[in-house]
DNA sequence: GATTAAACGAGAGCGGTGCTCTCTCGAATC
DNA sequence: GATTCGAGAGAGCACCGCTCTCGTTTAATC
Protein backbone atom coordinates (compact mmCIF):
# COMPACT_ATOMS: atom_id res chain seq x y z
CA UNK A 1 0.00 0.00 0.00
CA UNK A 2 3.12 2.17 -0.13
CA UNK A 3 2.45 5.48 -2.61
CA UNK A 4 3.89 5.35 -6.50
CA UNK A 5 6.31 8.07 -6.84
CA UNK A 6 3.73 10.19 -8.92
CA UNK A 7 1.31 10.00 -5.67
CA UNK A 8 4.57 10.86 -3.65
CA UNK A 9 5.09 14.06 -6.14
CA UNK A 10 1.99 15.05 -5.73
CA UNK A 11 2.29 14.94 -2.21
CA UNK A 12 5.36 16.67 -1.98
CA UNK A 13 4.16 19.46 -4.58
CA UNK A 14 1.17 20.11 -2.47
CA UNK A 15 2.96 20.63 0.56
CA UNK A 16 4.87 22.99 -0.73
CA UNK A 17 1.96 24.86 -2.21
CA UNK A 18 0.52 25.09 1.43
CA UNK A 19 4.04 26.04 2.14
CA UNK A 20 4.53 28.69 0.31
CA UNK A 21 0.96 30.07 0.90
CA UNK A 22 1.33 30.30 4.24
CA UNK A 23 4.67 32.09 4.40
CA UNK A 24 3.08 34.35 1.87
CA UNK A 25 0.04 35.05 4.55
CA UNK A 26 2.89 35.96 7.42
CA UNK A 27 4.73 37.69 4.59
CA UNK A 28 2.24 39.81 3.25
CA UNK A 29 -1.22 39.32 4.77
CA UNK A 30 -4.14 36.90 3.32
CA UNK A 31 -4.43 39.78 0.01
CA UNK A 32 -1.07 38.45 -0.63
CA UNK A 33 -1.79 34.94 -1.33
CA UNK A 34 -1.82 34.43 -5.17
CA UNK A 35 -1.94 31.85 -6.43
CA UNK A 36 -0.47 33.19 -9.84
CA UNK A 37 2.64 33.98 -7.22
CA UNK A 38 2.90 30.48 -5.78
CA UNK A 39 3.09 29.12 -9.59
CA UNK A 40 6.05 31.79 -10.24
CA UNK A 41 7.95 30.39 -7.14
CA UNK A 42 7.30 26.87 -7.89
CA UNK A 43 8.80 28.15 -11.82
CA UNK A 44 5.64 26.68 -13.47
CA UNK A 45 2.84 28.21 -15.36
CA UNK A 46 -0.07 30.07 -13.47
CA UNK A 47 -2.79 27.68 -15.05
CA UNK A 48 -0.77 24.58 -13.69
CA UNK A 49 -1.69 25.35 -9.68
CA UNK A 50 -5.19 23.89 -10.66
CA UNK A 51 -3.89 20.39 -10.98
CA UNK A 52 -2.72 20.88 -7.02
CA UNK A 53 -5.42 23.11 -5.89
CA UNK A 54 -9.10 23.84 -6.63
CA UNK A 55 -9.08 27.42 -6.69
CA UNK A 56 -7.63 30.15 -4.39
CA UNK A 57 -10.66 29.23 -1.54
CA UNK A 58 -9.47 25.69 -1.26
CA UNK A 59 -6.40 26.98 -0.35
CA UNK A 60 -7.44 29.03 2.08
CA UNK A 61 -9.92 26.85 3.70
CA UNK A 62 -6.68 24.07 4.50
CA UNK A 63 -4.49 27.15 5.76
CA UNK A 64 -7.29 28.37 7.83
CA UNK A 65 -7.61 24.81 9.42
CA UNK A 66 -3.35 25.00 9.57
CA UNK A 67 -3.69 28.09 11.43
CA UNK A 68 -6.08 27.15 13.84
CA UNK A 69 -4.05 23.63 14.55
CA UNK A 70 -0.95 25.48 14.99
CA UNK A 71 -2.03 27.98 17.49
CA UNK A 72 -4.37 25.47 19.28
CA UNK A 73 -1.52 23.19 19.96
CA UNK A 74 0.71 26.08 20.80
CA UNK A 75 -1.82 26.66 23.47
CA UNK A 76 -1.66 22.69 24.60
CA UNK A 77 1.98 22.70 24.84
CA UNK A 78 2.45 25.76 26.83
CA UNK A 79 -0.64 24.21 29.43
CA UNK A 80 1.27 21.41 29.81
CA UNK A 81 3.54 23.73 31.83
CA UNK A 82 0.92 25.52 34.33
CA UNK A 83 -2.59 25.37 33.67
CA UNK A 84 -4.21 28.47 34.05
CA UNK A 85 -6.17 31.09 32.26
CA UNK A 86 -3.17 33.35 32.36
CA UNK A 87 -0.97 30.88 30.33
CA UNK A 88 -3.33 30.41 27.81
CA UNK A 89 -4.12 34.04 27.20
CA UNK A 90 -0.13 34.64 27.22
CA UNK A 91 0.29 31.71 25.04
CA UNK A 92 -2.08 32.76 21.84
CA UNK A 93 -0.51 36.50 22.46
CA UNK A 94 2.84 35.19 21.87
CA UNK A 95 1.50 33.15 18.97
CA UNK A 96 -0.44 36.46 17.83
CA UNK A 97 2.96 38.03 17.83
CA UNK A 98 4.77 35.32 15.69
CA UNK A 99 2.38 35.04 12.88
CA UNK A 100 -0.15 38.61 12.93
CA UNK A 101 -1.43 38.19 9.27
CA UNK A 102 -2.29 34.52 10.34
CA UNK A 103 -3.57 35.91 13.39
CA UNK A 104 -6.01 38.18 11.05
CA UNK A 105 -7.06 35.23 8.91
CA UNK A 106 -8.41 33.03 12.03
CA UNK A 107 -9.76 35.80 14.11
CA UNK A 108 -10.27 39.25 12.62
CA UNK A 109 -12.47 40.39 9.58
CA UNK A 110 -13.97 37.17 7.84
CA UNK A 111 -12.70 37.33 3.86
CA UNK A 112 -15.04 38.40 1.83
CA UNK A 113 -16.94 36.10 -0.54
CA UNK A 114 -15.56 33.56 1.11
CA UNK A 115 -17.08 31.11 3.91
CA UNK A 116 -15.03 28.64 5.29
CA UNK A 117 -17.27 25.09 5.35
CA UNK A 118 -17.88 24.48 9.18
CA UNK A 119 -17.61 20.53 8.75
CA UNK A 120 -13.54 21.83 7.97
CA UNK A 121 -12.81 23.78 10.79
CA UNK A 122 -14.73 24.05 13.40
CA UNK A 123 -13.10 21.40 15.51
CA UNK A 124 -9.78 22.81 15.42
CA UNK A 125 -11.73 26.40 15.22
CA UNK A 126 -13.42 25.64 18.91
CA UNK A 127 -10.21 23.61 20.54
CA UNK A 128 -8.85 26.60 22.69
CA UNK A 129 -12.28 27.81 23.23
CA UNK A 130 -13.57 24.82 24.84
CA UNK A 131 -9.82 24.53 26.41
CA UNK A 132 -11.00 27.23 27.91
CA UNK A 133 -14.43 26.33 29.22
CA UNK A 134 -12.91 23.35 30.66
CA UNK A 135 -9.83 25.30 32.78
CA UNK A 136 -12.88 27.63 33.88
CA UNK A 137 -14.86 24.94 35.01
CA UNK A 138 -11.83 23.24 36.63
CA UNK A 139 -11.00 26.82 38.72
CA UNK A 140 -15.02 27.16 39.91
CA UNK A 141 -14.99 23.18 41.07
CA UNK A 142 -11.83 23.77 43.09
CA UNK A 143 -12.96 27.12 44.61
CA UNK A 144 -16.45 25.36 45.23
CA UNK A 145 -14.44 22.49 46.90
CA UNK A 146 -12.87 24.86 49.39
CA UNK A 147 -15.62 26.63 50.34
CA UNK A 148 -18.01 24.23 50.89
CA UNK A 149 -17.29 20.61 50.99
CA UNK A 150 -19.72 18.90 48.94
CA UNK A 151 -20.17 19.84 45.45
CA UNK A 152 -23.31 20.62 43.47
CA UNK A 153 -24.09 18.73 40.53
CA UNK A 154 -22.55 19.77 37.10
CA UNK A 155 -25.20 20.07 35.04
CA UNK A 156 -26.40 23.12 33.34
CA UNK A 157 -29.38 23.32 35.83
CA UNK A 158 -28.31 25.95 38.33
CA UNK A 159 -31.32 28.24 37.38
CA UNK A 160 -32.09 28.52 40.92
CA UNK A 161 -29.11 30.11 41.98
CA UNK A 162 -29.65 34.16 42.41
CA UNK A 163 -32.95 33.67 40.81
CA UNK A 164 -34.46 36.42 39.45
CA UNK A 165 -35.63 38.36 36.59
CA UNK A 166 -31.98 38.94 34.77
CA UNK A 167 -31.48 34.67 34.89
CA UNK A 168 -34.38 34.28 32.21
CA UNK A 169 -31.85 36.75 29.66
CA UNK A 170 -28.95 35.00 30.43
CA UNK A 171 -30.78 31.85 29.93
CA UNK A 172 -31.38 32.65 26.61
CA UNK A 173 -28.52 34.56 26.22
CA UNK A 174 -26.37 31.83 26.52
CA UNK A 175 -28.72 29.15 24.33
CA UNK A 176 -26.61 29.47 21.34
CA UNK A 177 -23.60 28.62 22.77
CA UNK A 178 -24.86 25.90 24.83
CA UNK A 179 -25.77 24.87 21.58
CA UNK A 180 -22.72 24.51 20.32
CA UNK A 181 -20.99 23.56 23.12
CA UNK A 182 -23.64 20.22 23.04
CA UNK A 183 -22.96 19.43 19.72
CA UNK A 184 -19.07 19.06 20.77
CA UNK A 185 -20.64 16.89 23.19
CA UNK A 186 -19.39 19.17 26.16
CA UNK A 187 -21.76 20.33 28.99
CA UNK A 188 -21.22 23.50 31.37
CA UNK A 189 -23.26 25.11 33.77
CA UNK A 190 -24.47 28.21 33.05
CA UNK A 191 -21.84 30.39 35.02
CA UNK A 192 -19.26 28.59 33.75
CA UNK A 193 -20.53 29.60 30.16
CA UNK A 194 -20.62 33.09 30.67
CA UNK A 195 -17.30 33.51 32.35
CA UNK A 196 -15.68 32.19 29.63
CA UNK A 197 -17.41 34.09 26.80
CA UNK A 198 -16.22 36.77 28.96
CA UNK A 199 -12.95 35.70 29.36
CA UNK A 200 -12.63 34.73 25.73
CA UNK A 201 -13.92 37.83 24.08
CA UNK A 202 -11.41 40.24 26.37
CA UNK A 203 -8.69 37.78 25.19
CA UNK A 204 -9.68 38.05 21.74
CA UNK A 205 -10.09 41.71 22.13
CA UNK A 206 -7.26 42.45 23.29
CA UNK A 207 -4.91 40.43 21.00
CA UNK A 208 -6.45 42.00 18.20
CA UNK A 209 -6.36 45.61 18.96
CA UNK A 210 -3.00 44.99 19.66
CA UNK A 211 -2.02 43.30 16.86
CA UNK A 212 -4.51 45.76 14.79
CA UNK A 213 -2.54 48.86 16.15
CA UNK A 214 -5.89 50.11 17.15
CA UNK A 215 -3.98 51.38 20.51
CA UNK A 216 -1.45 53.33 19.07
CA UNK A 217 2.22 52.81 19.45
CA UNK A 218 4.28 51.99 22.06
CA UNK A 219 2.94 48.37 23.27
CA UNK A 220 5.84 46.44 22.05
CA UNK A 221 7.27 45.79 25.31
CA UNK A 222 4.36 45.40 27.50
CA UNK A 223 2.15 43.46 25.88
CA UNK A 224 2.64 40.17 28.29
CA UNK A 225 2.40 42.43 31.04
CA UNK A 226 -1.10 44.08 30.06
CA UNK A 227 -2.64 40.69 28.86
CA UNK A 228 -1.80 39.97 32.51
CA UNK A 229 -3.67 42.87 33.93
CA UNK A 230 -6.61 42.29 32.14
CA UNK A 231 -6.56 38.63 33.23
CA UNK A 232 -6.43 39.67 36.76
CA UNK A 233 -8.61 42.51 36.22
CA UNK A 234 -11.27 39.79 35.39
CA UNK A 235 -10.69 37.95 38.64
CA UNK A 236 -9.03 34.28 36.10
CA UNK B 1 -17.60 84.41 -1.00
CA UNK B 2 -20.45 81.58 -2.53
CA UNK B 3 -19.07 79.21 -4.74
CA UNK B 4 -19.20 79.18 -8.38
CA UNK B 5 -21.19 76.77 -10.20
CA UNK B 6 -17.48 74.59 -10.68
CA UNK B 7 -17.25 74.49 -7.46
CA UNK B 8 -20.30 73.56 -6.33
CA UNK B 9 -20.17 70.90 -8.74
CA UNK B 10 -17.55 69.30 -7.48
CA UNK B 11 -18.36 69.56 -3.80
CA UNK B 12 -21.43 67.37 -5.21
CA UNK B 13 -19.60 64.88 -6.88
CA UNK B 14 -16.93 64.46 -4.11
CA UNK B 15 -20.04 63.29 -1.47
CA UNK B 16 -21.66 61.21 -4.09
CA UNK B 17 -18.45 59.38 -4.59
CA UNK B 18 -18.05 59.00 -0.95
CA UNK B 19 -21.87 58.04 -0.79
CA UNK B 20 -21.20 55.56 -3.63
CA UNK B 21 -18.82 54.29 -2.07
CA UNK B 22 -19.98 53.81 1.89
CA UNK B 23 -22.98 51.95 0.00
CA UNK B 24 -20.57 49.75 -1.48
CA UNK B 25 -18.42 49.02 1.54
CA UNK B 26 -22.18 47.78 3.49
CA UNK B 27 -23.09 45.96 0.11
CA UNK B 28 -19.87 44.22 -0.56
CA UNK B 29 -17.53 44.93 2.07
CA UNK B 30 -14.25 46.35 1.73
CA UNK B 31 -13.05 44.85 -0.91
CA UNK B 32 -16.25 45.49 -3.04
CA UNK B 33 -14.79 49.05 -2.82
CA UNK B 34 -13.79 49.82 -6.40
CA UNK B 35 -13.27 53.28 -7.88
CA UNK B 36 -14.11 51.51 -11.84
CA UNK B 37 -17.35 50.72 -10.55
CA UNK B 38 -17.88 54.12 -8.68
CA UNK B 39 -16.94 55.55 -12.41
CA UNK B 40 -19.95 53.49 -13.89
CA UNK B 41 -22.48 54.18 -11.70
CA UNK B 42 -21.55 57.50 -12.20
CA UNK B 43 -21.73 57.29 -15.33
CA UNK B 44 -18.03 58.03 -16.35
CA UNK B 45 -14.71 56.24 -17.74
CA UNK B 46 -12.93 54.96 -15.04
CA UNK B 47 -9.83 57.59 -15.21
CA UNK B 48 -12.61 60.75 -14.89
CA UNK B 49 -12.85 59.62 -10.71
CA UNK B 50 -9.16 60.04 -10.24
CA UNK B 51 -9.94 64.37 -10.89
CA UNK B 52 -11.67 63.89 -7.39
CA UNK B 53 -9.96 61.29 -5.57
CA UNK B 54 -5.97 60.78 -5.92
CA UNK B 55 -6.19 57.22 -5.08
CA UNK B 56 -8.52 54.56 -3.60
CA UNK B 57 -6.78 54.64 -0.19
CA UNK B 58 -7.67 58.30 -0.04
CA UNK B 59 -11.10 57.36 -0.37
CA UNK B 60 -10.47 54.94 1.96
CA UNK B 61 -9.62 57.37 4.36
CA UNK B 62 -12.30 59.29 4.18
CA UNK B 63 -15.10 56.58 4.71
CA UNK B 64 -12.55 55.11 7.33
CA UNK B 65 -13.28 58.62 9.31
CA UNK B 66 -16.78 58.98 8.59
CA UNK B 67 -17.25 55.34 10.01
CA UNK B 68 -15.73 56.40 13.32
CA UNK B 69 -17.75 59.73 13.44
CA UNK B 70 -21.00 57.96 12.72
CA UNK B 71 -20.79 55.63 15.39
CA UNK B 72 -19.47 57.86 18.37
CA UNK B 73 -22.34 60.13 17.42
CA UNK B 74 -24.47 57.13 17.62
CA UNK B 75 -23.07 56.46 21.05
CA UNK B 76 -23.10 59.84 22.20
CA UNK B 77 -26.93 60.15 21.45
CA UNK B 78 -27.45 56.99 23.07
CA UNK B 79 -26.22 57.85 26.20
CA UNK B 80 -28.30 61.26 26.25
CA UNK B 81 -31.12 59.04 27.40
CA UNK B 82 -29.35 56.94 30.18
CA UNK B 83 -25.20 57.17 30.97
CA UNK B 84 -24.06 53.90 31.46
CA UNK B 85 -21.56 51.59 30.12
CA UNK B 86 -24.38 48.76 28.81
CA UNK B 87 -25.65 51.85 26.83
CA UNK B 88 -22.58 52.57 25.13
CA UNK B 89 -21.48 48.76 24.22
CA UNK B 90 -25.05 48.38 22.56
CA UNK B 91 -25.28 51.46 21.05
CA UNK B 92 -22.07 50.29 19.32
CA UNK B 93 -23.36 46.75 19.08
CA UNK B 94 -26.55 47.75 17.54
CA UNK B 95 -24.68 50.10 14.75
CA UNK B 96 -22.22 47.36 13.77
CA UNK B 97 -25.77 45.77 13.11
CA UNK B 98 -26.29 48.24 10.56
CA UNK B 99 -23.21 47.97 9.38
CA UNK B 100 -21.48 44.90 9.74
CA UNK B 101 -18.91 46.13 6.90
CA UNK B 102 -18.00 49.12 8.04
CA UNK B 103 -17.43 47.76 11.51
CA UNK B 104 -15.40 45.95 9.84
CA UNK B 105 -13.60 48.17 8.32
CA UNK B 106 -12.59 50.16 11.27
CA UNK B 107 -12.71 47.52 13.91
CA UNK B 108 -11.11 44.50 12.36
CA UNK B 109 -8.70 43.31 10.45
CA UNK B 110 -6.55 46.70 8.99
CA UNK B 111 -6.28 46.91 5.08
CA UNK B 112 -3.19 45.74 3.16
CA UNK B 113 -0.68 48.29 2.29
CA UNK B 114 -2.95 50.71 3.68
CA UNK B 115 -1.62 53.03 6.73
CA UNK B 116 -4.59 55.54 8.13
CA UNK B 117 -2.59 58.65 8.56
CA UNK B 118 -2.74 59.19 11.76
CA UNK B 119 -3.53 63.08 12.23
CA UNK B 120 -7.08 62.42 10.00
CA UNK B 121 -8.41 59.58 11.93
CA UNK B 122 -7.01 59.74 15.50
CA UNK B 123 -9.34 62.21 16.89
CA UNK B 124 -12.92 60.55 15.53
CA UNK B 125 -11.33 56.88 16.35
CA UNK B 126 -10.47 57.75 19.65
CA UNK B 127 -13.55 59.36 21.16
CA UNK B 128 -15.77 55.82 21.94
CA UNK B 129 -12.87 54.99 23.96
CA UNK B 130 -12.63 58.32 25.67
CA UNK B 131 -16.30 58.37 25.91
CA UNK B 132 -16.14 54.93 27.83
CA UNK B 133 -13.09 56.38 30.40
CA UNK B 134 -15.05 59.29 31.54
CA UNK B 135 -17.71 56.64 32.33
CA UNK B 136 -15.54 54.72 34.22
CA UNK B 137 -14.23 57.35 36.24
CA UNK B 138 -18.18 58.57 36.93
CA UNK B 139 -18.95 55.33 38.11
CA UNK B 140 -15.77 55.25 40.10
CA UNK B 141 -15.73 58.72 41.69
CA UNK B 142 -20.17 57.78 42.85
CA UNK B 143 -18.81 54.78 44.43
CA UNK B 144 -15.57 56.19 46.17
CA UNK B 145 -18.61 59.41 47.48
CA UNK B 146 -20.80 56.64 48.70
CA UNK B 147 -18.36 54.79 50.59
CA UNK B 148 -15.63 57.18 52.20
CA UNK B 149 -17.20 61.13 52.66
CA UNK B 150 -13.89 62.45 50.78
CA UNK B 151 -12.78 62.10 47.32
CA UNK B 152 -8.83 61.15 46.44
CA UNK B 153 -7.07 63.38 44.43
CA UNK B 154 -7.60 62.08 40.82
CA UNK B 155 -4.17 62.28 38.97
CA UNK B 156 -2.30 58.98 38.07
CA UNK B 157 -0.43 59.02 40.98
CA UNK B 158 -2.39 56.40 43.00
CA UNK B 159 0.50 53.96 43.64
CA UNK B 160 0.77 53.38 47.02
CA UNK B 161 -2.82 51.36 46.93
CA UNK B 162 -2.28 47.89 47.37
CA UNK B 163 1.02 48.14 46.64
CA UNK B 164 3.26 45.26 46.16
CA UNK B 165 4.89 43.58 42.95
CA UNK B 166 1.86 43.27 40.65
CA UNK B 167 1.86 47.69 40.50
CA UNK B 168 4.91 48.05 39.01
CA UNK B 169 3.79 45.53 36.29
CA UNK B 170 0.88 47.50 36.08
CA UNK B 171 2.09 50.83 36.22
CA UNK B 172 4.46 50.04 32.92
CA UNK B 173 1.70 47.94 31.34
CA UNK B 174 -0.76 51.10 31.02
CA UNK B 175 1.75 53.63 30.11
CA UNK B 176 1.38 53.39 26.32
CA UNK B 177 -2.47 54.16 27.35
CA UNK B 178 -1.39 56.89 29.62
CA UNK B 179 0.83 58.54 26.88
CA UNK B 180 -2.00 58.34 24.61
CA UNK B 181 -4.42 59.84 26.89
CA UNK B 182 -2.05 62.66 27.81
CA UNK B 183 -2.20 63.22 23.95
CA UNK B 184 -5.45 64.46 24.01
CA UNK B 185 -5.05 66.26 27.43
CA UNK B 186 -6.44 63.70 29.43
CA UNK B 187 -5.41 62.10 32.96
CA UNK B 188 -7.00 59.21 34.63
CA UNK B 189 -6.39 56.88 38.10
CA UNK B 190 -4.20 53.64 36.36
CA UNK B 191 -7.06 51.52 37.52
CA UNK B 192 -9.97 53.44 35.85
CA UNK B 193 -7.67 53.05 32.82
CA UNK B 194 -7.18 49.13 33.59
CA UNK B 195 -10.81 49.33 34.01
CA UNK B 196 -11.99 51.48 30.67
CA UNK B 197 -9.68 48.68 28.50
CA UNK B 198 -10.55 45.50 30.05
CA UNK B 199 -14.19 46.48 28.75
CA UNK B 200 -13.49 47.92 26.14
CA UNK B 201 -11.61 44.90 24.51
CA UNK B 202 -14.70 42.71 25.99
CA UNK B 203 -16.96 44.71 24.18
CA UNK B 204 -14.76 44.99 20.86
CA UNK B 205 -13.93 41.26 21.44
CA UNK B 206 -17.85 40.45 21.80
CA UNK B 207 -19.50 42.46 18.48
CA UNK B 208 -16.52 41.39 16.04
CA UNK B 209 -17.16 37.69 17.36
CA UNK B 210 -20.75 38.07 16.19
CA UNK B 211 -20.27 39.71 13.62
CA UNK B 212 -17.63 37.57 12.02
CA UNK B 213 -19.71 34.39 13.17
CA UNK B 214 -17.13 32.91 15.42
CA UNK B 215 -19.55 31.54 17.77
CA UNK B 216 -21.52 30.01 15.02
CA UNK B 217 -25.16 30.48 14.11
CA UNK B 218 -28.25 31.19 15.97
CA UNK B 219 -26.99 34.33 17.95
CA UNK B 220 -29.16 36.66 16.02
CA UNK B 221 -32.68 37.13 18.36
CA UNK B 222 -29.92 37.25 21.43
CA UNK B 223 -27.03 39.65 21.08
CA UNK B 224 -28.35 42.22 22.97
CA UNK B 225 -28.54 40.11 25.81
CA UNK B 226 -25.24 38.34 25.60
CA UNK B 227 -23.79 41.92 25.63
CA UNK B 228 -25.58 42.83 29.27
CA UNK B 229 -25.20 39.72 30.93
CA UNK B 230 -21.24 40.31 29.31
CA UNK B 231 -21.47 43.92 31.23
CA UNK B 232 -22.94 42.63 34.21
CA UNK B 233 -20.33 39.96 34.59
CA UNK B 234 -17.67 42.89 34.18
CA UNK B 235 -19.17 44.51 37.11
CA UNK B 236 -20.14 47.59 35.02
C1' DG C 1 -15.44 90.74 -25.78
C1' DA C 2 -11.41 88.03 -26.99
C1' DT C 3 -7.81 85.30 -25.00
C1' DT C 4 -5.66 82.37 -21.89
C1' DA C 5 -5.57 78.97 -18.37
C1' DA C 6 -7.54 75.53 -15.75
C1' DA C 7 -10.57 71.75 -15.03
C1' DC C 8 -12.71 67.80 -16.90
C1' DG C 9 -13.95 63.56 -19.38
C1' DA C 10 -12.60 60.01 -22.87
C1' DG C 11 -9.72 56.50 -24.27
C1' DA C 12 -5.82 53.62 -24.58
C1' DG C 13 -2.62 51.10 -22.08
C1' DC C 14 0.38 48.73 -18.24
C1' DG C 15 0.74 45.20 -14.98
C1' DG C 16 -1.62 42.62 -11.75
C1' DT C 17 -5.41 39.09 -10.16
C1' DG C 18 -8.48 34.38 -10.44
C1' DC C 19 -9.93 31.14 -13.43
C1' DT C 20 -11.03 28.29 -17.91
C1' DC C 21 -10.06 25.91 -22.02
C1' DT C 22 -7.30 23.58 -25.30
C1' DC C 23 -3.25 21.38 -26.71
C1' DT C 24 0.90 18.68 -26.30
C1' DC C 25 4.12 15.69 -24.27
C1' DG C 26 5.85 12.20 -21.33
C1' DA C 27 5.39 8.67 -18.11
C1' DA C 28 2.94 4.90 -15.91
C1' DT C 29 -0.07 1.11 -16.85
C1' DC C 30 -1.98 -2.74 -19.28
C1' DG D 1 4.46 -1.88 -27.57
C1' DA D 2 0.05 0.62 -27.52
C1' DT D 3 -2.83 3.30 -24.65
C1' DT D 4 -4.45 5.95 -21.12
C1' DC D 5 -4.00 9.63 -17.99
C1' DG D 6 -1.86 13.34 -15.49
C1' DA D 7 0.98 17.45 -15.80
C1' DG D 8 2.46 21.66 -17.70
C1' DA D 9 2.14 25.37 -21.38
C1' DG D 10 -0.20 29.03 -23.38
C1' DA D 11 -3.84 31.90 -24.80
C1' DG D 12 -7.73 34.25 -23.28
C1' DC D 13 -11.68 36.43 -20.37
C1' DA D 14 -13.13 39.72 -17.06
C1' DC D 15 -11.86 42.33 -13.39
C1' DC D 16 -8.78 45.66 -10.65
C1' DG D 17 -5.73 50.35 -9.64
C1' DC D 18 -3.48 53.67 -11.88
C1' DT D 19 -1.12 56.73 -15.64
C1' DC D 20 -0.76 59.32 -19.74
C1' DT D 21 -2.38 61.90 -23.60
C1' DC D 22 -5.64 64.41 -26.06
C1' DG D 23 -9.67 67.14 -27.11
C1' DT D 24 -13.39 70.00 -25.14
C1' DT D 25 -15.69 72.92 -22.08
C1' DT D 26 -15.72 76.17 -18.55
C1' DA D 27 -13.98 80.06 -15.90
C1' DA D 28 -10.93 83.83 -15.09
C1' DT D 29 -8.14 87.43 -16.91
C1' DC D 30 -6.61 91.12 -19.87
Amino acid sequence: MTETPRQRARIETEAQITAIGNRMIDDEGVDGLSLRAIARELGVVSSAVYRYVKSRDELLTILIRDAFTEIADAVDEALDGHRSVETLALAMLEWSRRHPSRWALIYGTPIADYEAPREETVVPGTRIMVTLAELVAEIRDDAEAATEGDAKPRGSAAKSLQGGKERRGMEAALQPLRDGLAELGLDYDDHVILETITIWVAVIGLINGLRFGQFGPGFDDVEDDLMSEVIGRLGA
